[in-house]
DNA sequence: CTGAAAGCGCTTACAG
DNA sequence: CTGAAAGCGCTTACAG
């Protein structure tokens, strides 16, 4: 391993100096920068990023963690995330957390222990007054996917109400008032947030949510099957499903067709997400698109400057807005 | 931040001895070992992983440079290795490479800056003497899903011949002689390999495979669709297609009934990997099992062992096996 | 503009 | 079994 006496020794100059060359800092005449960056380039030096991360105390690391990254909801989040981050000559690293609390305090601790300031939490089991507590302790923890109010402007997120409302929106517009949804419960609150929007959207036409519509549960494709079963038993009028994600509307699609009813034409449902898998369905997912790649990017910027002291802190809130994808499995009753 | 001399002074001990503690080496007494663990555990000390590196010369890292995490196959390799990781209490560093073999390069060299030896590669686009050459210089690189022979012992990799063989006997059985192939190039060979073992198992019923009937190209999905329309335009006789992957397979399938072919009375097709996807298609994909996740582990626990001197080093070559998963896209002709 | 020196927070021979 | 000291490879005031 070549280090930067070495290359100090090889230019005839200080290694004050080649750390200056190094890192774009302090005055260094042209002349002297120009041979050093050829020594540098000649040798091959890289410069050791544990020694560098030790001396100034900063890391070019950001730090995610995340359910399960074999999930695509959250590939596609770590990839945005990876893109980012390598444009910025920073790296990632990566933590399942299971959903689980314990694992996302452990991660987050063993990312600080790094001095890695540049956290990213895409976190479905802690408390937002627990997330309060690490934002404050962390410069540049960013919550995604997730608003909290306390540290609105460290939450990147989506607008859950604002989607529960363009999917209802939509629904009502091709015919449909009687709506079911597949949710699942999370500690984020979404799923609450985006009924909220499909009541809205549905008491602007003098109509109401059934709340026995309303089911629960915990799972991906399974579940959208359980609960098309439950459905399926069920006394409950509906002509369409608003599914929580995409998995979910998928396993429902599947488990009502393999019963002999058919979607669209006799159930409509409706995904979200907008993963890759919409368009391997038959029919095709019509869905909500959760821009969740740009806020995984815009998250990792916003923490690297947040953490970057010469960047100006931005106080602004961090919304983003979802959108009607239009496919096959929604069907126009009118 | 709270330092290991802080932990010293308040134990009443020296810097070395919190050190012996902390990494259990060499000879603490048991009381002061106690001791120390308590004012740890009391101050809530953490070491800086930073400074450890630097000091030991070892990271408890593992990189992994993969084309796209956002695809699945990619995000499964990946969840693998975190899964170990986390059980032997190190991290993962991810990089994308998009498969360009300068960002492949890069993402190796800047672990190595990190003094980081335990890195994992699933390269489409370094050549086998580029990778060999890696080897050499970086004690504990592994080569994920690729054989090459002159580090056997530094592969984890699957046995494509035998995939491609279990393939085609399959079809075989169901009375299927005439193969297509969808297939995708890559500097791995995994598809001359496959067509290999397809050869093989149809040379043994005295046929043999229509070289014209093995269609390439790049892509996921897309690439399915547009083979298919090429397959459905062409002269060429075929009840069964095998794909390079689900995704292909899954395209294809789509493509096919998309323009009145029944899949399978019409045309029969069989994916690769056996991603979730599979039981999301309709009809449900039959394909091969690529044990990638256990694969992934495995690498993952290999390199650490390499790196770490103190366990002995595997020489074994480490090959697993793909298993059939039969679902509803291959038809039973007789 | 440039260099000498101290320091970042650990580990690891070396003594005892 | 335990401690003092040097060193890992950088960065960063501090002088000049």
């Amino acid at each position: 391993m070549i280090t930067l006496d070495d290359v100090a020794q090889k230019a005839g100059v200080s290694a004050s100096t080649v750390s200056r060359v190094l890192n774009n800092t302090g005055r260094v005449s042209d002349k002297v920068r120009e041979h050093v960056k050829n020594v540098i380039e000649a040798m091959g030096y890289q410069p050791n990023s544990n020694a560098r991360a030790l001396a100034s105390k900063r890391t070019e690391v950001v730090g995610l963690v995340t359910p399960n990254i074999s999930l695509s909801f959250n590939s596609v989040l770590a990839s945005g995330v990876s893109e980012l981050v390598q444009q910025r000559n920073y790296k990632m690293l990566v933590t399942n957390s299971y959903n689980d609390k314990r694992n996302e305090i452990n991660a987050i601790n063993s990312f600080r222990a790094q001095g890695l300031e540049n956290i990213l939490v895409h976190s479905h089991a802690l408390s937002d007054r627990e997330l309060v507590a690490l934002a404050t302790d962390i410069k540049g923890l960013v919550v995604i996917n997730r608003f909290i109010k306390k540290i609105a402007h460290r939450c990147v997120w989506l607008d859950n109400v604002e989607a529960g409302k363009v999917a209802a929106e939509y629904c009502l517009n091709r015919g449909h008032t009687k709506i079911a949804m597949m949710m699942h419960k999370h500690q984020s609150n979404d799923d609450k947030r985006r009924i909220e929007g499909i009541t809205l959207a549905l008491n602007e036409k003098g109509l109401s949510v059934n709340p026995d519509a309303i089911l629960y549960g915990k799972g991906g494709e399974d579940l959208g099957r359980k609960l098309a079963k439950q459905l399926i038993e069920s006394e409950l009028e509906y002509t369409t499903v608003i599914a929580y994600n995409d998995l979910i509307a998928a396993g429902a699609l599947n488990e009502f067709q393999d019963q002999g009813i058919r979607v669209p034409e006799d159930v409509s449902i409706i995904g979200f997400d907008n993963l890759f898998i919409c368009t391997l369905t038959r029919p095709s997912l019509t869905t909500i698109h959760h821009p969740i790649c740009e806020m995984a990017k815009y998250a990792a910027n916003l923490s690297i400057n947040l953490v970057d002291a010469e960047t100006e802190t931005n106080k602004d809130t961090h919304l983003f807005l979802p959108t009607l994808v239009e496919r096959d499995s929604v069907y126009a009753i009118q």
